[in-house]
RNA sequence: GGCCCUAUCGUCUAAUGGUUAGGACACGGCCUUCUCAAGGCUGUAAUCGGGGUUCGACUCCCCGUAGGGUCACCA
């Protein structure tokens, strides 16, 4: 566990991103990372909207923050909306300019309107500041060359700098973890937080996230809204445990955690210090341990949640539905895929009979050797036999060892590349799917039949 | 450009002066095999460069180089 020298103070961590866009996943592993912090000290993880920004806010992207936490299980304990609380801000920036830490500055708009704006700047008593980053050590910086920056827009509009150091004073938030991008602020808002006699909380400046292509993670550029994954039917556990591993690693190699596990191991101070690629590829495979981790029911219900209803309302469905997700679960990364299957034609033939070219029933790349030229009547006294075999396999006896057995013996004396080729295509139309004896036992007895039967017919 | 930060396989990372530089993802090969997957075995692959300090540097220091952050009446 962390040692912090805030012991007799309750932990409260917060999030405060800005509705000024979708965040991204960079921005929601700095959550993660503060509701983690927040859990392992018994405190509090509060979440905070930052709005003071009217021109850029949009309704959609608060939705969004709500919606992303919420798929993610990160509850907050307490919302704020930053708009509510200028009156506080105001409080303070009038007690600035009091006491002299601030003051007011008539200056022409920046927007060419010619127009004069009262700003409020910071008096800049030009020192060096030193703060706690749990991550990096003590970091210190001379606010020189930072000037009498503008903390309001006028006496009614407080900005950025100020409400950020009001409102963490006013909810008593003693850790603050946020982007790496907030470093050069942080002089700035210890300098705030002496004027005004707020305590300096310790504050976590964690690394940024990039894309693939080395660019820095932004909702433009192909970063996806969080939300997205979840679309495509990814695990919030497994997007949790794949962020996690962003900059942090256990003692240990493990690399698949319950969240509940990544509460106990987490080590804030073990972070790195450089920034990391969010790489796609490693969180389909992490996806795909979580969901082999599922119990079945909910694996099953992950799975029919992209099927479409058409091939729902077959009567064979629930049939050969709770037969089909063994083979599944050894091929999906992610419960979307499925819809991409179906959209690709390789899911129908498990629920019904499949039509195709019968010379793909001769394409075998490995055909029996001194069997030069095989044309598809060869294929006749084939699924005769194979048809003969399967029939003879009782009902209830009716699984993929069976089948493999009652079939094996023949195709080795025929040829496997012949036979179980042909029987693989009569059952699924496909040049590729699922070895025979699986299929066959998806699609059941009768269905097995009814399709090699088909198969004869169509190269008589 | 000023100030600040960072630098181990392609990617995520381990090794806080002494290891054959470890693991995972990805990639290759082999096995299995009727195809595609899965699985088993296995392989390729890294300390940015140059100087120091030291008996000994991935590790400490300096200088480069590269990448990033920041320099708003945004947050």
């Amino acid at each position: 566990m962390n040692k912090t020298s805030t012991e007799n103070l309750k932990v409260v961590t917060r999030f405060a991103p800005s509705p000024t866009g979708y965040k991204h996943l960079g921005n929601y592993r700095t959550a993660l990372f503060s509701y983690i912090f927040a859990k392992q000290h018994n405190g509090s993880f509060i979440l905070r909207i930052e709005d003071t920004d009217k021109a850029r806010n949009k309704k959609e992207f608060e939705e969004n923050i709500y919606e992303t936490l919420e798929w993610l299980r990160l509850p907050y304990e307490k919302k704020y909306i930053q708009s509510e609380h200028i009156e506080a801000h105001k409080k303070y920036l009038h007690q600035m300019i009091n006491s002299g830490h601030a003051y007011i500055s008539k200056e022409e708009a920046k927007d060419g309107s010619g127009k004069i704006n009262e700003l409020v700047r910071f008096k800049n008593p030009n020192i060096k500041v030193s703060f706690i980053d749990i991550i990096r050590g003590t970091v210190e910086i001379d606010t020189t060359d930072l000037g009498d920056f503008v903390i309001a827009k006028n006496l009614d509009e407080p900005l950025f700098h100020l409400a950020v150091v009001v409102d963490d004073f006013e909810a008593g938030v003693t850790h603050v973890l946020r982007g790496e991008d907030h470093v050069s602020n942080t002089p700035r808002h210890v300098l705030i937080q002496r004027a005004i006699g707020a305590p300096v909380p310790q504050y976590a400046h964690l690394p940024l996230l990039f894309t693939t292509e080395r660019s820095k993670m932004s909702s433009r550029k192909g970063a996806l809204p969080p939300t997205h994954y979840r679309e495509l039917g990814y695990l919030p556990e497994a997007m949790i445990n794949y962020l996690s591993l962003l900059g942090w690693h256990p003692s240990d190699d493990k690399e698949i955690f319950t969240f509940e596990e990544i509460i106990e191991r987490f080590d804030l101070s073990k972070v790195q210090k450089a920034s990391a690629v969010f790489d796609e590829v490693k969180l389909k495979w992490v996806n795909k341990e979580h969901m082999l981790r599922l119990p079945i029911s909910e694996y099953e219900e992950g799975v029919k949640r992209f099927i479409s209803p058409e091939l729902k309302k077959i009567a064979a469905f629930i049939e050969v539905f709770p037969r089909m997700i063994g083979t599944l679960r050894e091929r999906l990364q992610y419960f979307g895929e499925i819809k991409e299957m179906e959209t690709a034609g390789e899911l129908q033939y498990f629920f019904m009979i499949p039509s195709y070219d019968p010379a793909l029933l001769l394409c075998a790349p490995k055909m029996r050797k001194g069997k030069e030229e095989v044309t598809l009547t060869d294929l006749k006294p084939i699924f005769e036999k194979t048809l003969d075999l399967l029939a003879e396999i009782n009902e209830s006896n009716w699984n993929t060892e069976s089948i493999k057995k009652s079939v094996w013996a023949y195709a080795e004396e025929q040829g496997r590349g012949l036979v179980l080729w042909a029987l693989r295509v009569a059952l699924s139309g496909k040049e590729r799917s699922p070895d025979p004896f699986t299929l066959a036992y998806i699609v059941g007895k009768s269905s097995t039949l009814e399709r090699l039967s088909a198969a004869l017919k169509s190269i008589q």
